[in-house]
DNA sequence: TTGTAGGCGTTATCAT
DNA sequence: ATGATAACGCCTACAA
């Protein structure tokens, strides 16, 4: 790998003059430009990041954490965030942190370690400390989906409680009375969104709120959700002969993963959908039409996330490296929609 | 941030002592190592991981190309990649190229000025000379499904010939005599052995092989691949009333987003599966059991190949700092299986 | 066992 | 407009 000394040999000038070449920031004689550029060029010169990095103090990479990559709402954030970054010229570190935050912890040091310019995570807990420390120790900061309190950081997240008030209300308007509804613990801002919408719905019905209907699958490694979401859905289930109203007729799943648990414990407990009980997912996911019946879904936009995340790191790279007036933190909430399909037919149509 | 200096300082002794107390490949008095230590965690310090890097030659980051994250294949082998490379202690830098040369090399470029330890890609064309600047730049490098010729690098790629072979023979034997094979371009190597698959049983079974059947839809971004799709299906489109045996019956898709899209074709098309025409997919997809009908699946282990490049990687990086003998390059083939369901079942079953 | 000094490749300040 | 020089934070002979 040639350096920049090498350059300015070849060039006859001194390495700052190819230095001033390829920064730009200082006026240089075309004839010596030129002369600069295809020394450089001839050897093959890059320079070198991490030796820029060292000497000016910012990196141009990103660090992003999620749960894991395997939930297709997630990869499309990924995929958003990775290609905003890179059209800018940032590299992007992804970990998959699977809602462990001693695992969180660990790839949080790390990229402290690397010095990255910027984090971008969903984080595994309420222990606001870690990021804390990745602040002080001058990244940016911006959350999705949940943030812990007590931090000041940007934050990107859908409007899941329009969309749950939206789905809510649709399937009590289609005669479901017994709606339970899945979805993570209550320090994650969504969930808690979740369950405001949840619960509008209802009051705006005039329907009482049975606690016993919210449940939360473990979605940590090794933990079986499948148990929960059975227990669940055995504990309610609705008998064949449908013998009054007080039987679970309805389940509203909170993640694209969820959603496909659920899709396969209802298959296996031999339940049908939407006959016995209406099925809602939440997620981006492709495949939500095909699948027998074809699922109403509270659809979000893991791109639009990632990018609007990634966009919001940017902002405040530039600001931080431009000392600029530190800015209030920006809180953007994308809209979420909900899809009708007919897995939240009335039960009347099919059955 | 502390300095590996200040944290001398407190310590009361010299940085080269704080140096080898954090390396710990030199001989410190116990003494000194917990002054050292105290000093260290009192000021918060973690060494630099920039200043490491360029002081030693080596970073501790891992290049990751692939075309896509959001097809769910990709996302385990990301997955299963940067969980290996995070226990190891690494970084991975994920880039999406979307099989465009031109973004590849973007992307390289910005790997290589980053420095990365080695890159793990699924390239996105035939030309080497982009992977060879980055081995001579002093990569490690690892191809996952297709390699560029003329270029020495480990690989690791899953066996689609045996399995597509096994699904073709399959489906001849339960009566489809007309199979079309959606793949990618033939100079990639996983293609090729799909192909070679193909004709493997269409051989055995003393069956004519088509060329016409073959068909490639564009991947790349702003292409339609519905296009191709549909003009296959259209033109081989099996009458409702079955005439006779020059009729497409049965369709191979080559990706999980190609089977998707195939899906999704056959459903606008109004082709009913498997009555009208049999459908095999390809690649991880949790969905592939809920689908109407259930999808036979020509199955790929993502995570596991992430996880084998990885390993892969790790090792080479390794050798290249021991400056052990060059291993010759690696060819790791993991098993393909084909899960046998509904959308493949006979004609005769349903129609 | 510990300290000193030089340099990895770059940028930034200050002369010229 | 260009060049010499001193860091950035760390590792690593080599000296003590």
């Amino acid at each position: 790998m040639p350096t920049i000394k090498e350059v300015a040999a070849h060039a006859g000038v001194s390495p700052s003059t190819v230095s001033n070449v390829f920064l730009g920031r200082v006026p240089v004689r075309d004839e010596t430009r030129r002369r600069v550029l295809s020394a450089a060029s001839g050897l093959g010169y890059q320079p070198d990041g991490l030796a820029q990095a060292l000497r000016t103090g910012r990196t141009r990479t990103l660090g992003l954490l999620v749960p894991h990559i395997t939930n297709p709402t997630i990869a499309a954030i990924v995929n958003g965030a990775t290609r905003t970054a890179q059209d800018a010229g940032y590299a992007v570190s992804v970990c998959a942190i699977e809602n462990d935050p001693q695992l969180q912890e660990t790839y949080l040091d790390l990229l402290r370690r690397e010095r990255v310019a910027a984090v971008i995570a969903q984080p595994a807990g309420e222990d606001p400390e870690p990021y804390a420390a990745l602040q002080r120790a001058g990244a940016s900061l911006i959350f999705m989906d949940r943030r812990p309190c007590g931090i000041m950081a940007d934050y990107v997240t859908p409007d899941y409680r329009t969309a749950m008030r939206e789905a809510v209300r649709h399937l009590i308007e289609t005669g479901r009375h017994r709606i339970a509804l899945l979805t993570g613990p209550t320090w994650i801002d969504s969930t808690r969104e979740r369950i405001a919408g949840y619960e509008a719905a209802h009051i705006e019905a005039g329907l009482p709120i049975d606690e016993e209907l919210i449940a939360t699958p473990d979605r940590r490694p090794g933990a079986t959700p499948t148990a929960s979401i059975t227990a669940l859905l055995r504990k309610w289930r609705a008998p064949l002969n449908a013998a009054g109203g007080s039987c679970l007729d309805a389940v509203i799943a909170g993640s694209a993963d969820v959603t496909l648990i659920t899709l396969a414990c209802l298959h296996d407990l031999g339940i049908r959908v939407p006959d016995d009980v209406a099925l809602v997912g939440t997620g981006q996911v492709d495949w939500a039409r095909f699948v027998a019946p074809p699922l109403s879904m509270i659809e979000i936009d893991g791109g639009e996330i990632g990018r609007r995340a990634v966009t919001l790191a940017l902002a405040r790279i530039h600001d931080s490296e431009s000392a600029a007036d530190p800015r209030p933190p920006e809180a953007i909430v994308l809209p979420a929609t909900f899809a009708l399909r007919a897995s939240s037919a009335p039960a009347s149509a099919a059955g």
